[in-house]
DNA sequence: AAGTTGTTGACAAACTTACTCATATTTAAA
DNA sequence: TTTAAATATGAGTAAGTTTGTCAACAACTT
């Protein structure tokens, strides 16, 4: 039930990334600086985000990381997803990457304890979490 | 964001302790066999609910395993934190195992976005485990 | 006394986390 | 066109966690 530093990291840095979008491109020692992350592995970060089409980057002088889409249009879910993996506590209850148990005595029948539980607590991360949006994630930064 | 199989071994080893509660003891090899649980590992997580006064024991011919308390008083979020440790997140929002986060940018001051979000997150969960009864669990399993 | 059970501690392979490092590639400016 | 500054990429790695296994011991029943 852990969110990985990775992830932590990823947030955090979309924050920065969210607080000067449109406004100005960041280069990673920046965000690096303001958010406290290790260099290089806020860049392997960034990477992934960047694949997964969330953000954009610039390399040479005038580089820099951007958000692609809208801060309201990118929720906290999407982004755990891409860096830590499927939100659901055990795979047999996943949606976006289910995996069938098999060495469960439970695996064949029509209802497993474990999958009820579980299945609850997925849907309530998960509707807490893909509708959280970046922009709303941000906000508790300004006034604080 | 995960559940380890310490704690899904653990609490379909519970089912089969509710199912006979009051009416048998069970060997770790029975409840092994029933759910498919590699025995030794099993053991160490009966050992595990033993010291935090869930299950008692009996060695010697005739012993086994058996719950202490009632079915319906077990909740799956004590079950969880005994082997998996706290459900929250991240320590910071942890209610039972808080720890201060030090190196966060946010650390001392009144807002932090990763702690509002994780905290509702942690609410989520924990209203959910703390309040589902491992009673209510193993009956998921009878009409299965 | 014999046999069956739980108890304990040590061990370990495999995997994950949280990084670091070296090197390459791209870009802008001198 | 060289150079400085920035990202891109893959490899490597130390430490910790997970998921077990094994052997010796202790307690209980018959």
């Amino acid at each position: 039930m852990k969110l990985s530093k990775k992830s932590e990291y990823g947030l955090r840095a979309l924050i920065e990334l969210a607080l000067t979008h449109e406004k100005a491109t960041l280069q990673r020692q920046e965000i690096a600086a303001r958010q406290h992350i290790p260099i290089e592995f806020l860049e392997q970060i960034l990477l992934m985000l960047k694949r997964a089409g969330l953000v954009s980057s610039r390399r040479g002088m005038k580089g820099g990381y951007a958000l692609i889409k809208q801060p309201q249009d990118i929720t906290l879910g999407q982004v755990i997803r891409i860096l830590d993996g499927p939100l659901a506590p055990i795979s047999c209850v996943s949606k976006t990457a289910y995996q069938k148990c098999n060495d469960c005595p439970y695996a064949n029948k029509p209802r497993c304890p474990v999958q009820q539980a579980m299945g609850t607590v997925r849907d309530a991360i998960s509707g807490i979490l893909d509708h959280y949006s970046l922009a709303d994630f941000a906000a508790g930064h300004r006034r604080g």
